[in-house]
DNA sequence: CCTGAAATGCACTCCAC
DNA sequence: GTGGAGTGCATTTCAGG
């Protein structure tokens, strides 16, 4: 895989805010032909740095209005706990982020929601399908930032 | 604007997944013509439940690893203070989402860096700019789950 | 590495049904 | 809602510097 110069991480930053843009302007505004700059995005999908392009959709408009950030701090879990969580998270559409973590609380989950209803229903399926010690949720009461876009 | 329907959801789940398949296809999977479907799509569009089209970047190829949660809590902050802080998060790449939370943390930074050093030139950064008391940061060990799809 | 042009294919529109 | 057909533009390939 080759190196990513200054160039390329221009084209990255405009494909990660909106992917939609026609390649003729794109490439006018990093100062390439349109050609050029199919090339290297082309090789940068290669690379795997670009994983896919996908639509990014409203929250607000699909009733998914809340945000929640799901603690676990552990007991002792038994061999294959590990296992079964991670199944179990995967499987549940609701759960986004599922992150073991560093200091004292050892996983957390990111979770959205329609409202408080929808997390206690979330919560009730997820005690069901892993044994859980110690659980606490913080929810989002204003979003000030929230971006996929990486820093480049 | 129109309700969402059944068959909204399921166009809106491929697209999110990824919106690179051509129409046609997308239309045969769901069992719908090339041209309802595209119509259906518009009127999302329309209705800005789907926001827009991006690229979705692989972070590891990029040397952004390392991905930690900070959390704030704070002491009685001055007037203005959040509106600086606002200011500040947003103009800071690495930071990916501001949260204000209920219960005892009061606000949640999610950020991602290319390692120990790289988050200590961001904390370093961060409290250059906001006057902040209490924070302490969780690092990611290892992302069991990590998506943007909204569950549908 | 790049540019510019040619060929392909798809998005988009309009049509009749 | 379906399918077909036509237009134009984006994407892709190719020839060449």
């Amino acid at each position: 895989m080759n190196t990513i110069d200054d160039i390329d991480r221009r084209i990255l930053r405009e494909l990660q805010r909106d992917s939609a843009t026609p390649l003729e302007e794109l490439g006018t505004r990093i100062g390439l032909s349109r050609n050029a700059c199919w090339r290297r995005i082309k090789a940068l999908e290669a690379a795997g740095v670009i994983d896919r392009r996908v639509a990014l959709l409203n929250p607000g408009t699909l009733d998914l209005g809340l945000m929640v950030y799901i603690q676990l701090r552990t007991s002792a879990h038994e061999p294959g706990w590990l296992e079964k969580f991670s199944r179990a998270t995967n499987a549940m559409p609701e759960i986004m982020g599922v992150y073991r973590m560093t200091g004292d609380l050892d996983y957390l989950i990111r979770a959205r929601v329609p409202d408080m209803a929808g997390y206690d229903r979330l919560y009730q399926r997820l005690i069901a399908r892993v044994p859980l010690s110690d659980v606490s949720a913080s929810f989002v009461m204003e979003e000030i930032k929230d971006t996929h876009e990486l820093p480049l």
